[in-house]
RNA sequence: GGGGCUGUACGCUAACCUGGUAGACUACCAGCUUUGGGAGCUGGUCGUCCGAGUUCAAAUCUCGGCAGCCCCA
């Protein structure tokens, strides 16, 4: 069948990923009705299989949320501007992308209110009033709720909204010992969420002093890398000590009788892991969406006439009692278009396994499935279909993850001096992986010479750190990696 | 934070420089026809980002806003 030039450009993605990143990323997002823009700047509509994937990881993550305690609560959206102001840190790092509401109709507010860029503020002032004793402890809450960053770099769907979604977790303990151990656990939990449904690989660390979390004594975070050799931050999870304790006076009379400030926790995973999945599991043919976020994980695509089409309609019905109810499927029996067509459309919105079915695969009562992933194709029995489509999503997932994990290993370079770092830098991307003395100097200049950072402290590898900063050659204190940042 | 570019129908684009009837392709709708990798025919619907200014007349010139993109820090 012989299409027309224009064609593509009408439907398809015009760039190749691995010739221009950005452009592709656009159009795979957009085109494949994942998401799209709004009139509003930086601020994006969910389609319903963007918002399907989102719901995923959300039911996901609130389950083991909830399997290990945490429960759900809701906070207001507007933040009055005395609450900001109550912890130092955190409004300065936060004030630059705040926005405001300052009128209500015509009159203006006595006291202006933010929407929220995050919650910390107005959840702490009523924690305040409700913990009283260590018996109230610990208290550990969660939210899931939009937050609005004003940002002043140039928004990317996805990955650098204005608004998005995400959950808030802000968990309060007696001890540090209490919220440090939790810590481990919500890192754990986030990597599993990655792997298990986004089938994303990332690298566990902790922040940097200077890229900590405004108000944070301590940060961790999972960061993946794009495949343009950009690093961007997954799920991360703070350990505030008492600092927002003292701030907002969250204090319990303990055991002993004697009233100590509490130690808190806030975590979080957003919407931004979606473009980080894109981003990663992506072609030029358009997303590739991982199984367990699929709305649709089969499509069955009919090859008919107008004399079988009946025929071949029943057999697809079939098909999908076969697929039976553990599968997500769906019968493509639009008749204004070719299959071809649909098999192009298809292939750009992701869906993980193409099933087509006409009068050839009556005959022998089979049907030829098609691997979004690999392009695979296999003849398969009508009886043996929800087995091996079962199986074939469940290597769908893994393989994704697997090419995820080797992606993030080929771009990560061991370094040992500055001019190696630049190069890297500089050059294609990725982590550079070297040591760093700890001096905030040596970390700026890697920011304002390479305008690059310092993307965390790999917790798996500080053990017995030899060699020397690869900025001033003093020696390492710890393995940093570096990269290019989004 | 600084600099630059762009905006015409769902999408891609012509007319813009030199002001004067907004045109093609695609999509969409109706009908016919076709269907194993983006088919074909006929007819139809839809548009100058928003606001102001200049002018007899603005898609076109000027200013502002909004939105998108790129480069530098």
């Amino acid at each position: 069948m012989a299409s027309k030039p224009g064609k593509e450009t009408q439907e398809g993605i015009t760039v190749k990923k691995s010739e221009n990143f950005s452009e592709w990323y656009t159009q795979a997002v957009i085109k494949s009705g994942f998401v799209d823009y709004t009139a509003v700047s930086g601020s994006l509509a969910f389609r319903p299989d963007g918002y399907f994937a989102w719901e995923c990881v959300q039911r996901a993550t609130d389950a083991a949320f909830k399997k290990d305690g945490i429960q759900n609560v809701y906070f207001p959206l507007l933040i009055p501007e005395k609450f900001l102001n109550k912890e130092k840190e955190h409004v300065e790092g936060f004030s630059p992308e705040v926005a405001w509401v300052t009128h209500t109709g015509k009159s203006e507010l006595d006291e202006r209110l933010a929407v929220r860029p995050t919650s910390e503020t107005i959840m702490y002032d009523s924690y305040a009033k409700w913990i009283r004793s260590w018996r109230d402890l610990p208290m550990r809450y969660n939210q899931w709720n939009n937050v609005v960053r004003w940002e002043f770099k140039h928004p990317t769907p996805l990955l650098r909204s204005r608004e998005f979604l995400w959950n808030e977790g802000h968990t309060v303990f007696a001890t540090e010992e209490e919220a440090n151990a939790e810590r481990d656990a919500i890192l754990k939990l986030y990597a599993k969420v990655l792997k298990d449904y986004l089938a994303l690989a990332g690298v566990v660390g902790r922040k940097t002093d200077s890229e900590k979390f405004a108000g944070a004594q301590a940060s961790y975070s999972i960061e993946h890398l794009l495949p343009d050799g950009l690093c961007v931050q997954g799920p991360d999870c703070h350990n505030d000590g008492q600092n927002f304790a003292k701030a907002f006076g969250i204090s319990f009379i303990d055991k002993d009788g004697k009233t100590k400030y509490a130690y808190q926790n806030t975590f979080a995973i957003s919407t931004r892991e979606l473009g980080v999945m894109a981003a990663t599991h992506g072609d030029d043919k358009g997303l590739v969406i991982p199984p367990m976020l699929a709305r649709i994980q089969a499509v069955i695509v009919p090859i008919f006439n107008e004399e079988n089409m009946e025929g071949v309609l029943t057999y697809c019905s079939l098909i999908s009692k076969e697929l039976g109810g553990k599968i997500r499927s769906h019968v493509d029996s639009r008749d204004s278009y070719t299959p071809g067509w649909k098999f192009n459309e298809w292939e750009m919105k992701g869906v993980p396994v193409r099933i087509e079915a006409g009068m050839r695969d009556i005959s022998t009562e089979k049907a030829v499935v098609v691997r979004r992933d690999t392009g695979q194709k296999a003849q398969v029995e009508l009886k043996k279909l929800g087995a091996f489509v079962e199986k074939m999503l469940e290597e769908i997932q893994t393989n994704l993850y697997e090419k995820s994990k080797k992606q993030l290993e080929e771009n990560t370079h061991r370094v040992e001096n500055y001019d190696a770092l630049k190069s890297v830098v500089k050059g294609k991307g990725g982590f550079a992986q070297g040591g760093w003395c700890g001096l905030e100097d040596c970390e700026k200049k890697i920011r304002t010479e390479l305008g690059a950072k310092i993307c965390g402290i790999p917790l798996d590898l500080q053990k017995n750190v030899k060699g020397r900063c690869i900025v001033c050659g003093k020696p390492a204190k710890y393995i940093v990696n570096i990269a290019r940042a989004y």
